[in-house]
DNA sequence: AGGTTGTGCGTGTACGTTAACGCAATCTCT
DNA sequence: AGAGATTGCGTTAACGTACACGCACAACCT
């Protein structure tokens, strides 16, 4: 194994000197410098990141902006234990990892929490940009230029962030539509189901379905939607209207985790005729409809892993500099009654 | 954080005394030990990994014992990446790894090969126990009593291994067969191409995909088998039986990897009905197949994954000493056409 | 009594890197 | 010209653990 020291030898310094060149901190003379680099190159040394986090005096801090975990969204609650699982794995590294959360549906919480953001010293920002515009326009544009920021779950096109981890929204929509197709009879009509429209994420999943529907069959597609979706009622009587209106209904693609609402309805009206349930998440309600049969299909987005990758991305960028791919996309998982239980998050043994 | 230093002060010895103690090199009076083991769980130490291994002399040397990689035989290959991306990662913690590879078809080679395994000096053995009946009755048995072993791929239901890391086959069967039945019309003829009928793990598959299909329809099932895997003749008259034989066939399960020869069957008999085809294994040849729409479910097993933490699964026993789970269930991922780019394995940065 | 062996500890160096400190030599400013 | 700042290095003590070595003392043997 090529050392600091090796490189001292080789280059006839000190291990100071090969310090300071590698770690750019200056007061050494260029000619020293261009020695000491070929000779880091000629090695290929790699520094010892054993050694290196012990004797390292600093401590990383990587901030999270995110919304507060509650009720309703429990995406938010399985990031936290994927952050959470990073850190664990990371803080004998020196990384710790301080939480900036804020009311997912208040403009004024998230600005005020993006102020701390700004004014906390950080070393890295993982980062959900839930709020497209706020975002975009608010706080994006002041952060430091060398503060490095990675997003999950959602991004933003143009923003200079590190790394993209999540999911590709438009072709998980797609997979629904395959899904829907290989389990009907390609003939009658499908409904989307959709909510909170201004949401990118969950407009591109409808497209999806949609596209892939129209391109490989001749069903026809009927969008409903249900703006607030915390809203039992109303959800209930978008479902009276979606069966009323269409007697040849196939199927049901929710394009958000709601999807648990029709097992429910179905549940509580047995007349109604057999259709395929389509929806995502893994969530507890979600969860015991499929296994009860009244949802055939969800698909899983790993919220625990994009918030474990999301740590660990900043990591190599920071700590190790080891290259980070600028999209980290998740798998489109598929989820049955027949293989569920090894996607809940307190089975996977994730790493 | 807490300190072997820390304790040795608290305790009124050496750290050279703790580490007597921690390590358990003998030399200490029963009184001091105990004393030193108290402190050691009233402070909650945790050995830092860091300095562990920067200071360790010894190197640790785990072997793999499996059937050499072979063209017929992707899965060792793959397995053997994710092996090799866990020894890239814990190399700077002095792990080694010496491979055993053997002719998976030779009972001789086995042998000669797993008695390398107990010439050689090994801290922990991992091993894919391919040939069920030898591996039992000549090698499990005289495993040295404090080498720690873990099976992946299948396991051997009486070894004292010390984890196992794989599918439960069984269900993955099951899940073929419901994803057979929510895409078909539940009426008609299925049909189970096998195969080796001497594998364990291939006829629970069998097993859960019938079971699955006769508890939740009346369609009826039928068993072909091709014995020898490779022979592509046997298996084309196979097929002209199974489609000759069974006018209302709606679908053909395959046990194995070799669901291609079904597609590529499928692909020359343009005349032939349309059936779904479900199968295992992303090999390159299946994938070709399911993004052409000949193959409509694969269901993936994850083996560089396997490799990966078969590997981890010996270093968190042997270094770090961590509780390592007796299973490690690989999910079973379902995977079409819409979602495989995100299952392939160079596209999978599993951590 | 003298030698050997074993027990119970402490000391010190090493692992590879960080980073504070120190010290000439040179440069800058009045 | 002299004081102060800056440049270009070398030295060294950490970081937390492993492990070889050594030393004192007791036990045992002949």
């Amino acid at each position: 194994m090529v050392t600091i020291k090796e490189i001292a030898k080789r280059a006839g310094v000190s291990v100071g000197t090969v310090d300071r060149v590698i770690h750019d901190r200056g007061r050494v003379s260029k000619a020293t410098t261009g020695r000491v680099k070929q000779i880091i190159a000629e090695l290929d040394y790699k520094p010892n990141i054993l050694a290196r986090s012990l004797s390292r005096l600093k401590t990383f801090q990587f901030g999270v902006l995110m919304p507060q975990v509650s009720p309703d969204n429990h995406y938010w609650e399985l990031a936290i234990q994927g952050i959470e699982k990073a850190h664990q794995e990371l803080k004998i590294h020196k990384i710790n990892i301080s939480y900036f959360p804020y009311d997912g549906y208040s403009e004024k919480a998230f600005i005020e929490a993006s102020n701390r953001v700004l004014q906390a010293k950080l070393d890295g920002l993982l980062m959900a940009p839930t709020i497209y515009k706020t975002f975009d326009d608010e706080f994006v544009q002041r952060i430091p230029r060398n503060l490095p920021y990675v997003f999950f779950n959602s991004t933003i096109p143009a923003a200079k962030n590190l790394s993209y981890i999540g999911q590709d929204s438009y072709q998980s929509g797609m997979l629904a539509g395959n899904l829907m197709l290989m389990s009907t009879h390609l003939q009658g009509t499908l409904v989307i189901l959709t909510m909170l429209h201004d949401d990118y994420h969950i407009s591109k999943r409808q497209q999806g379905f949609e596209d892939y529907v129209r391109k490989n069959s001749n069903m026809s597609i009927k969008v409903y939607g249900a703006m607030r979706a915390e809203d039992r009622e109303t959800f209930l009587s978008v479902l009276d209207r979606i069966f009323s209106e269409n007697d040849d209904l196939q199927g049901i693609y929710v394009t958000t985790a709601l999807t648990y609402y029709v097992a429910e309805y179905l549940q509580c009206h047995h007349e109604l005729p057999r259709i395929r349930v389509i929806g995502h998440d893994l969530t507890d309600e979600n969860v015991k409809y499929l296994k009860q049969g009244l949802i055939h299909f969800l698909i899983g987005q790993r919220p625990e892993y994009q918030g474990y990758q999301g740590i660990y991305a900043l990591y190599r960028h920071v700590v190790t500099q080891e290259p980070v791919p600028p999209y980290i996309m998740m798998p489109l998982d598929i989820v049955t009654q027949a293989n569920i239980d090894y996607y809940l998050p307190h089975y996977v043994e994730f790493i």
